[in-house]
DNA sequence: ATTATCTATAGATCTATAGATAATGC
DNA sequence: ATTATCTATAGATCTATAGATAATGC
């Protein structure tokens, strides 16, 4: 192993001072103008000029930030994932399924998340999109997860139908994503929670 | 009214006459092409250029058949609407519930069409999408439609949740479109038709 | 001295027009 | 005579480089 492998700050050249103080801000302003526009125009349909607009700089400003569109697709999907998981963890007193119910709650409050996530999860479905290693790793993961719990449920006779714990966890994460869609749609006629509320009932008995 | 609004065919002059016999092939080539265009890259990162190379013939060529990518994605989610119509039509037979079984199992083969819907039905969340009013309608349309059913069999006392029609249909439609997100993510683990059959058995009773 | 931002611009790509040539329908 | 297809290309748009100027960190 090379002293290149453990990336040393050097007393001086390129790297050696940190960013800006102001700096903090104007990548968060940029963050927040892809979220519009990958989740109106999707990945393949943002350009740099549209993002640096929204962000009320020039385009190679925003160049001098990140280097292409793949990099700003990938930095505002980090930043969704700590928001998810900081909220699940925040909800985490409840049992999983109840917990979910705050969770949508609270993403009604950010149409722009809802908006993102329901773009790029479905065009990510092509296997050559930046996002699909990524996408497809979550929705494996959220299976095994909810495989297990829906297993603990059953071993304890809570669950009221009988199907693969693998089919209950598929069709669970499948309304999650399905009712946000809708919503998006017609907030006036898709209540999320509320559907959701009416899956758990018709799933699990109340003991549970 | 002038004789305008009922459009006569002129003696001669442009449209006096109708397309070739090939034409009708050509259109269905182009419109295979669209399918993959729209699917991989949506609605704002297809090109005309990208689907004429698909399609075999030049940008230009294109341009004699379509004006621009509105009218193909147009043409393109008619065909679709058309076939889920017809496939619809021929499962009537059964019970709407379980005749969604055939149908997604029916749509297994047509890989293709599902992410269309998949990545269109998403980015056309976006009020200022071409196919947003197309899927906005659709969406209502199916509601009402559900919603009928699901009045229905809970009169009769079919319905194991006390749940709002409404709450009912729109979760039915996310499961849906939700198990085909996955699936096109995993197939080896999503089993489209084993989901839904447990979101019915878990909904409705056995004697509906 | 480094980071941040801008203007100017070259090169690539996409759309849409002009105009030629070939194939088909009545 | 109309429809279909192509090549050439003008104009618009996007990406990415060059280079200048201003602001900040140690």
């Amino acid at each position: 192993m090379s002293a290149e492998s453990t990336p040393e700050r050097p007393a001086s050249g390129p790297g050696s001072r940190g960013p800006y103080a102001k700096s903090k801000q104007v990548r968060q302003k940029i963050l927040e103008a892809c979220i519009e526009a990958f989740s109106v125009s999707g990945f393949h349909g943002a350009t740099m000029k549209e993002i640096a607009a929204k962000a009320g700089i020039s385009q190679t400003g925003l160049l001098h930030h990140f280097p292409n569109t793949r990099s700003l697709l990938m930095e505002v999907l980090e930043e969704r994932s700590l928001q998810e998981s900081s909220i699940l963890h925040a909800a985490a007193e409840k049992d999983f399924f109840h917990a979910q119910l705050s969770v949508v709650r609270d993403n009604e409050t950010r149409p722009g998340m809802i908006q993102l996530h329901t773009t790029i999860s479905a065009e990510a479905t092509d296997a050559d999109h930046p996002a699909h290693d990524r996408y497809r790793k979550r929705y494996d993961d959220l299976r095994a997860y909810l495989v297990a719990l829906f297993e603990m449920q059953q071993s304890r006779g809570y669950v009221r139908v009988s199907a693969s714990p693998t089919a209950l966890a598929n069709l669970f994460v499948a309304a999650l994503d399905g009712l946000q869609l809708q919503w998006l749609y017609n907030p006036d006629e898709v209540d999320v929670a509320e559907s959701l509320e009416a899956l758990i009932d018709a799933l699990l008995s109340d003991v549970a």
